[in-house]
DNA sequence: CAGAAAACGGAGGCATTTTCCATTTCTCTT
DNA sequence: AAGAGAAATGGAAAATGCCTCCGTTTTCTG
């Protein structure tokens, strides 16, 4: 159930390669906030003070350093699902967990597609905490089925997917309109709205 | 109103520069569908058996190229907006395009991203296409307001930037459980069914 | 057919990822 | 406290891909 994939807490690491290895993370935290997930990994590791070897050593891949440089930020997408359950009314809590799922989306520009990428690899460093959201994503859905409103037919991978769709969208659109709320509506409501008696004909 | 960028007809190319481009473009239809549209432009240009610098005298860019290749896709899209005009039902008509946007948007892997990009960069050679096609959503989400469900609050963008949401996470998933019908029905329908009573509470 | 203009092509500059290994640095044992 | 061996280092180099530049070749025109 945890998001974590290493803990800091006792690792055998050697004292100048823990050293290293947090150098460069803290540093990449930074360049993925300012260049987005594309950063290069050759500044990131001249910016660390270290060789690109070194830092290859540490994260095998852009996305094994991506999954490292996310844990405070899932961390904190944990704390929201907790505060999200406590909700009482199940749509708002499946709301309110959606739009936590955003932000966490937002954090770094870029960042839905390795997410989108980690859910059928297996593989990928991303992927056990991805399997984390899905499931919490399907938590709340169930929740929202059965006391509150939301559609049976829909499923929490589904559900899941969509998000991330918005989230690359709004990731690359930006100021683009009013758009985020808009989107986030339309993802919600749909776009057809067949429960009134309809308008005309 | 037309979507095409230049006509083939009377262009004053030379006769080998003319022979030149349309084998380079061929070539890169070819290589745009089965490596995405990420494929190595040099690797096009050796199979064209052109140097690297005629490919890009004829396509300045990769977007460059990537418009003149999917002509023929966007001269068959227009022809299923034709068809799908003449649907009696506004809802099923608005259906029926935004069924055929998908399935363009499906021509090489990998799409999605530059026509998200083309709708806010005017400067791009499939912004073009780009405004043409939400203009003929624009046209078919108003009838369908009119005459049939579509929500009110809902803009031709919202709708074209969704559905390229959509087209992007199918792009990437591909035969992920049923999920191409099941995420187009989200998208219409929403995650939220407000319509009946409320089935508790 | 010859001269001018147009087009060609591929070498080379640049950026980036990723590997490899000779050297350096640490740690642990004695 | 010293030194052997393991661990870690860093940067050179290979691989890939984009894109430009310019000496050479091809085409067109009169």
């Amino acid at each position: 159930m945890t998001i974590d994939i290493l803990n800091e807490e006792r690792s055998n690491l050697r004292a100048d390669a823990r050293r290293n290895r947090d150098r460069i993370l803290q540093i990449a935290i930074q360049h993925f906030a300012s260049h987005g997930i594309g950063a290069s990994l050759e500044d990131i590791a001249r910016a660390a003070g270290v060789g690109a070897g070194t830092l290859y050593r540490h994260f095998p891949s852009r996305e094994a350093l991506l999954a490292a440089a996310l844990q405070d930020q899932q961390a904190q997408l944990l704390a929201r699902s907790k505060q999200a359950c406590a909700i009482a009314n199940a749509d708002a809590a499946l709301q309110a967990w959606l739009e936590a799922l955003q932000d966490y989306l937002r954090t770094f520009n870029g960042l839905p597609a390795p997410v989108l990428a980690a859910v059928k690899e297996r593989a990928s460093p991303l992927a056990l905490s991805c399997e984390t959201l899905v499931s919490i994503t399907s938590d709340f859905l169930a929740r929202a089925q059965n006391e509150g409103h939301a559609r049976t037919s829909v499923t929490a991978n589904e559900l899941f997917l969509s998000a991330l769709g918005i989230a690359w969208v709004l990731d690359r659109i930006d100021a683009y309109g009013t758009t985020r709320q808009a989107l986030e509506d339309v993802f919600a409501h749909g776009y057809l709205d067949l429960s009134p008696k309809p308008p005309k004909q």
